[in-house]
DNA sequence: ATCAAGATGGGGAAAATCACCCATAACCAT
DNA sequence: ATGGTTATGGGTGATTTTCCCCATCTTGAT
């Protein structure tokens, strides 16, 4: 069975490049490219991959967040992080985000296909500059990836409906968007602010605008 | 009369360096620094400066967003863009704003101090390459720098009601930061969403933080 | 001197939000 | 199987927002 690979990457050249160092790997099949994050949203349903490979400079959605929305769509699917960015902010966003990988661009092709077969077994693939990073740091309060790939403690649900709300919706036009009632919707809005603290739809903007859930 | 003239920007060696450049200019007098936005803003009225020598990367807020504010307070004072940025974008967002000249940092240190000695007495003072831009572009719709400095047509009241909207304050809050009336902060906000096109205080804050008038 | 634009604010009514209360059903884990 | 979490949603009342109407006063421009 051979590892069913999605690319995500804004620039076209990037793709290609990964398509050639790909291509000649037996257990690896390139199954579709998409260049942002919605692209990638719709495609996954109908290409079924196992692992994708993200860039995190996403031209619509930081790869950050479309890791997050992947993962709860479909947690199965393994994402590696490949990015120029090789500071500890991003790296640990992608992993409270879900990636299961995280290899710079800049690292060996090599190791970014270690990370591929690594992580379509569900195993985590990190770069090992990274990886100390994660010892001292992370482990010390036990985040383990795979589970849920939710933001400071919210659940899928109300991370749903902090999107719609951070765009502007009304609670009766999320209610009617996803099928629920308006005093639902309030329910949910009442416990989001109060996880992250929050006391104004303004200030929920101004948090899902930070965490790259919504663009401005 | 010297020119009183302040400098701004976030980088101390780009600040002693100009120190130095125009040090040696008899009719120019370096009243201050400020290494950022709200730095700045503080300082406008105890150093009363004729000139603001201005970056645009700061780091709380945009430089053109600066400015902008700054001719609120004081529209007198001449705002001098000294930016890395040549594109037209930033130029005439920098105009915009109520910039009255505009230099590269490449430019020579002689055109800047031009530039300084121009605004100071009310004239406008742009980079040759960019004066070209304004002629073709921009006179067809005859915008006079020096007027007033707003934003898609809002009026400065309103620019500074949507500043606390934005911000998540409720119209009492604001009416009781204004000392005027939440009739009136009502009434802003409804003239400020007409302008604007926008139905909801969520699009507000995300109008607010495209164009820089608040920070995510 | 008149006119336009800006800033101020009142009245009123419909709608929405906010902030509490409450409950039920499903599911997952110890 | 008992308890925690998630998702659901009804009730209620105070508060706020939204969207109309209206007016007055000032200021700057023609």
């Amino acid at each position: 069975m051979k590892i069913r690979l999605l690319l995500v990457d804004d620039h076209a050249v990037v793709r290609t490049g990964l398509r050639m160092l790909l291509e000649g790997e037996e257990d690896i099949e390139i199954v579709g490219e998409a260049q942002n994050a919605s692209e990638t949203l719709n495609q996954i349903s109908l290409l079924d991959p196992d692992v994708i490979l993200m860039d995190i400079g996403l031209p619509d959605m930081s790869g950050i967040e479309a890791t997050r929305k992947i993962k709860q769509l479909a947690p199965d699917i393994a994402i590696v992080a490949l990015t120029i960015h090789e500071d500890e902010e991003y790296f640990f966003q992608m992993l409270d985000a879900g990636a299961s990988g995280y290899v710079p661009k800049r690292a060996a092709p090599e190791e970014l296909i270690t990370a591929i077969r690594v992580t379509a077994q569900g195993e985590v693939y990190l770069y090992p500059s990274l990886a100390k990073l994660l010892v001292s740091d992370y482990l010390t309060q036990s985040n383990l990836p795979g589970k849920q790939a939710t933001l400071d403690g919210l659940t899928p649900r109300e991370y749903e409906v902090l999107t719609l709300l951070a765009d502007g919706a009304s609670n009766n036009e999320i209610a009617a968007q996803l099928s629920i009632s308006p005093k639902t919707v309030a329910r949910h809005r009442e416990n989001i602010m109060g996880k992250l603290g929050l006391h104004s739809r303004a200030e929920l903007v101004k948090y899902a605008i930070r965490k790259g859930i919504i663009q401005a």
